[in-house]
RNA sequence: CGGGGCAUAGCGCAGUCUGGUAGCGCAUCUGCUUUGGGAGCAGAGGGUCGGGGGUUCAAAUCCCUCUGCCCCGACCA
């Protein structure tokens, strides 16, 4: 092993993943979003990549590999030269021509598909790659995680009819399952917005990490699962109780922020409402009511048909012009502007808001009272302890890394850029699509997110770089030890594992650490102690002990102790 | 793109306010001692202080400018 390791982390390094693979040595920075995959990193994404293929193979998926840099025309057809924003990295060739660094691969598949298939007798066929993409992120974080430039499995599959397209759209949610599985990742599939690629039904998979930057919703008594941009929020079944309360205008000094509020006037934030101003779809000004204490999806709003979409906040003079206060103390009473309500703050009664004055709300609020009937929506996220959109159950919320996701594309690229076979009554039929996305180099760093502890990294079986560290102490004294180690190697590689192994003249104490921060998930270390007794020893990464195994029965002990040998 | 920060040896940092011989820890190299959880001692190498301009007798330090990187928001595998 020639990288060295690090025991200080670059200081712009945040997440557990990110730090450990600087310090493991799995990754060196070029640039902003941009990695070198270093030895041991690139065994692990190796390993990823080769669960992934052979699934994706045994669904019957053919591998192809298209290239990077696409050219601009493929784009103009499908409407996405335009559409996709400085996201897509255009570049300009010696005779001036356009290009892009593909960050996906629709347009090239579906010109392929359109010159290969002629006949829906060649349908369904799915089609996949691995594949370098490069997306010019606005801001690209957490190392690997999001970089600019990552490893990407995409597959895309062609049919006659929506049948069919459900038909491998289940075949692809299975074997994503069975891939996640097979890393050895506690994962989720939830249903999810489909985004800027565009079709009509999709899911993410999600792995489950606190530092993930997804929140998702799932039912403890159903398999709802949903990203809580998606998650539906139910409409309290409760009626709103009757005012109870005069209405009543009150100081409040330099407060703003609802939790300010609420702890100021000794009320929960619950009794609050907040207002939002946001850019209409016509023009103007939209007011968005929500409770206090929840939170604005922006996908639920944006789809309001007075609201801009993409929901867009308004400005600080935007507001200041229409409503004549700061946002801190603006309110639904008496404003001048379309209001559209949260089911939970429709059912409020004697709630607190502001006055549209600087320095003052106000409390005892009623709707119908004091102010018009809101339009009512559901228009935030769902929070834990909510009933289940289903109906079953209530949602409980957890972070995830979205490492998968899957489409039903339907004819969005195969009607935009004419791509259709003949049916069997001879005519033109045009093709359905599916594609199915996994970010292998994304799912290295989600695995460490997952698996690790204080002293490093602690891969599955199923990712780690080697099965085995094989650690000799104090070998560069003791020849009789050097060929000991040297021949337990080469038995131990003759048996098909991975071995890690660590013929550096070094402390003991340094290897024993290098090889927990590495992660390697079994180690064996040879003595002269070890040799007079006939004994190895033998300690898991997560073990507290080492166990001392007899030479003679070592490769027994292995076999049945190393579940991932080749 | 908006807001905030940083840039000094491979890594982590001090020095900048108040201009005057560029430092510390880790890592690296040599030697000796050591050798079961990141050893000790002695020595050594390594820097156009991110780039360019300016002010000054003198700039890491002051001024202008450019660039890169990181963090917070919208996008996504």
């Amino acid at each position: 092993m020639k990288v060295a390791t690090l025991k200080e982390v670059p200081a712009d390094a945040e997440t557990a993943s990110h730090k450990l693979m600087l310090r493991a040595g799995l990754i060196r920075q070029l640039a902003s979003g941009l990695y070198t995959w270093l030895p041991l990193g690139l065994r692990v994404m190796r390993k990823v990549e080769q669960v992934v293929r052979e699934e994706m193979d045994r669904t019957g998926a053919l591998e192809l590999l298209m290239p990077c840099v696409q050219p601009a025309e493929l784009w103009e057809e499908s409407g996405r030269w335009h559409e996709y924003g400085p996201e897509l990295l255009r570049i300009r060739d010696r005779h001036d021509r356009d290009f892009c660094f593909g960050p996906t691969h629709e347009e090239v598949i579906t010109d392929l598909a359109r010159r290969e298939l002629r006949s829906y007798k060649q349908l369904p066929v799915t089609y996949y790659q691995i594949q370098t993409k490069f997306r010019d992120e606005i801001r690209p974080r957490f190392g690997v995680m999001r970089a600019r430039e990552f490893l990407m499995k995409d597959a895309y599959s062609f049919h006659l009819d929506s049948t069919s397209l459900e038909e491998t759209y289940q075949v692809m949610y299975e074997a994503y399952s069975r891939i996640f599985e097979r890393l050895g990742l506690r994962f989720r599939a939830v249903q999810a917005d489909s985004g800027a690629i565009g079709g009509e039904f999709s899911h993410e998979f999600h792995v489950l990490a606190d530092s993930g930057e997804d929140a998702i919703a799932f039912s403890d008594q159903s398999g709802f699962a949903a990203n809580v941009e998606l998650a539906g929020a139910i409409a309290p079944a409760t009626d709103r109780p009757p005012p109870g309360e005069k209405l009543a205008r009150v100081e409040t000094p330099n407060v703003r922020s609802i939790d300010e509020v609420a702890a100021f006037l000794k009320i929960s934030p619950a009794q609050c409402i907040k207002t939002l101003i946001v850019e209409g779809s016509q023009g103007g000004l939209v007011a968005l009511v929500l409770r206090g204490d929840h939170e604005l999806n922006a996908l639920k709003a944006g789809a309001h048909a007075s609201v801009a979409s993409p929901l867009r906040m308004a400005s600080a003079e935007a507001i200041e012009a229409a409503v004549g206060c700061a946002p801190g103390s603006i309110g639904p009473v008496g404003l001048d502007l379309p209001v559209l309500a949260d089911h939970a703050a429709t059912v409020l009664a004697d709630f607190t808001c502001g006055a549209n004055e600087a320095h003052r709300h106000l409390a005892g609020v009623n709707w119908g009272r004091d102010l018009p009937e809101p339009e009512s929506m559901d228009m935030r996220n769902v929070v834990n302890g909510d009933p289940s959109p289903d109906g079953q159950g209530t949602l409980s919320i957890a972070r995830g890394i979205e490492v998968g996701h899957i489409f039903k594309l339907g004819d969005k690229y195969s009607t935009s850029m004419g791509a259709g076979v003949l049916g069997d009554d001879g005519k033109n039929r045009t093709l359905e699509m599916g594609c199915y996305g996994i970010g292998i180099t994304r799912i290295v760093a989600a695995a460490i997110e997952q698996n690790h502890d204080e002293r490093g990294i602690v891969w599955p079986a199923s990712l780690a770089p080697y099965d085995v560290a094989l650690i000799p102490i104090n070998m560069h004294k003791s020849e009789r030890l050097r060929q000991a180690a040297e021949a337990l190697y080469q038995k131990m590689m003759s048996a098909g594992y991975a071995v890690l192994f660590d013929d550096r003249d070094a402390r003991p104490g340094v290897k024993f650490a290098d090889t927990d921060l590495y992660g390697i998930p079994h180690r064996v270390v040879l003595s002269d102690r070890g040799l007079d007794s006939g004994t190895l020893e033998y300690k898991g990464r997560l073990d507290k002990e080492p166990k001392h195994v007899k030479q003679t029965e070592f490769l027994d002990f292995l076999a049945r102790t190393v579940t991932n040998a080749a």
